[in-house]
DNA sequence: TTGAAAGCGCTAACAC
DNA sequence: GTGTTAGCGCTTTCAA
């Protein structure tokens, strides 16, 4: 339908009074063509407003000019756009972007291990997948199927590849702790999320390393990301039961934005009586009372790199990986002493 | 490269001891098969991991399975991800997000008609186009390809197009009006952007209109939507030369940031002398000292009418559009009078 | 320097 | 019921 109306190589080739192979080689300047025909051939290529299919091209050459995009995190999510969380779409907008720049379409694609496939998915020349589980099925189709991939934030069960990029999560989450520790801060719980990948199993494993610098013990909770602030708020009534720390880190927004409600609503004052900060911004964050500092995404240094390794990969070039770019934390009122408005 | 690997229909048809044609059938539900062979191919095409190739398969049915998403804003802009502008991101993510739910992939495409084309756009099913042009030259290419496309704003150039959808921005528009009047406000002036879209035509119409009604005289100034906050500065002191207005709205977000900056450095007190507000929103609305008053973009109510519209239109059934969603305006600290905290 | 022809993997007539 | 075959639009040998 969408192709009914198209010139064919073949209405071109007619009309210069060449053979199709003449028209292709001169529309991809391959082949041994005069000058002269080469010319001809284009001039009436462009008259006619002749444009090759990229379907039957890339039936033949086997790449389409497209990648793919395929979030994890989101999949995991259960849910393509959750309210609020605006990470996952500004990494979309960074990607597309930035390709766009190069030239490359990118395609969002749902979980290709789930049935139906997306028709394209297994089509296009290479795919950026954010946050690979261990054992990702996503990742070992791809693996299986040999479509080149790089990944944003390692994939935890295989430290031998190299195709990824990531923010400095390690050093991210140091600073917090840093923070926390000099605004007097002693006792700090965690907050991770549930899902097997390197941002959950890396910082629980960075804030382990840093209590046992500072001498503290570890109090680590986990609440599945799906649940959101609710999950968020229940956690805080165990926090709390378990007696208040100084400080509290969220690996989300979302779930900060539940634990500031849930203390709050047991008392516990923040950030006079207990600090908290997240590990990733949103919109809970930014606009909560108070509001909660969080690392925040800088994505285009990191989705250039991707892009980049990406290229490579595709290209059959070494890889160049793995990238790790500077995550900014973000001090506002919820880890602040003295309270000032957001 | 990426499809190297791939069974192919022959292998299944071979392995199933069938023709290539049984297994099409049999994949697809179609043709008179026995229910025998039928279940006989499926079972083998899953055990060797069978996916049918897009490319191959569009190329006779001319369908993908995937749409395209053009954003002629960012198109204009020259830059695809501008900082602090999350309204698009957030388009692209709803929409791509929603289309998934349909087994739909999206793939963004900068503008059709600048060379080198992205190859797969001319192969996709349909477009969405958000904020077509007066004459906008991608929709012409899409017209004149016969590919499906609907609108995200209307086509200022063509009142007969009707598979449009967007929020109620008259609506939204006057609301704010009546908010800057019910704060006492008797001049406002209004900073529109350059580009020929639906967005900037009808907006300023409805000031005039509401500034007929209310009997003030229209103050329209202008500032490219690429110039940002530096255009929305130099605006504002071309305003507080012509004379400080009581209120003023911004169509975007970095204009009224650049707006608020300007004025401030004459020493115009914002809210407290003038009143502001933009049309919408962004990083710079959310986080000015004082936050910006802005109507709030959801984009899932309109995203869903898009694709409503867009399969409407692939599936050759008649338009339903266009479709009004509701805009929501968030009053901020900008806009009233009693200055609280963002 | 050019053209004819063989596919790429698939679907849909049309035979058997 | 099932297989054969003719393409979809393109690229790429291989001959001419």
């Amino acid at each position: 339908m969408a192709r009914s109306k198209g010139v064919t190589i073949r209405d071109v080739a007619q009309r210069a009074g060449v053979s199709v192979a003449a028209v292709s080689m001169a529309l991809n300047g391959t082949g041994t063509l005069s000058a002269a025909t080469r010319l001809r051939v284009r001039a009436v290529a462009e008259e006619m407003d002749y444009e090759a299919d990229a379907l039957a091209r890339g039936l033949r050459r086997s790449s389409v000019g497209a990648i793919g995009l395929v979030m994890r995190s989101l999949d995991a999510l259960g849910e393509y756009a959750p309210r609020g969380v605006d990470v996952f779409t500004r990494y979309i907008g960074a990607v597309s972007a930035q390709a766009m720049d190069r030239g490359l379409s990118v395609m969002l694609v749902p979980d290709l291990t789930k049935r139906p496939t997306p028709p394209m998915a297994l089509s296009l020349d290479g795919y950026i997948v954010t946050m690979p589980h261990m054992d990702d099925p996503v990742v070992a189709l791809l693996e299986r199927r040999g479509i080149p991939y790089v990944t944003l934030g390692r994939d935890p069960g295989r430290p031998d590849f190299t195709d990824w990029a990531t923010e400095d999560d390690g050093a991210s989450f140091r600073r917090i702790y840093e923070h926390f520790a000099a605004a007097g801060a002693r006792s700090v719980a965690l907050l991770r999320g549930t899902d097997p990948n390197a941002w959950n199993i890396d910082s629980e494993a960075t804030y382990r390393d840093w209590c046992g610098r500072a001498g503290i013990t570890p109090r680590v909770y986990r609440s599945a990301e799906r649940a959101g602030e609710e999950g968020g708020e229940r956690v805080a009534h165990t926090i709390v039961d378990d007696g208040v720390p100084d400080a509290v880190l969220c690996h989300t927004g979302r779930q900060a934005a539940g634990v500031l409600a849930g203390l709050t609503s047991r008392g516990v004052a923040v950030p006079d009586r207990t600090l908290l900060a997240a590990a990733s911004d949103s919109e809970h964050t930014r606009h909560s009372r108070p509001a909660i500092s969080a690392v925040e995404l800088h994505a285009d240094e990191t989705t250039l790199a991707l892009l980049d390794l990406l290229q490579a990969r595709i290209a059959g070039e070494p890889s160049a990986g793995p990238v790790l770019t500077t995550g900014r934390f973000r001090v506002r009122a919820s880890s602040r002493r003295a309270p000032a408005q957001s």
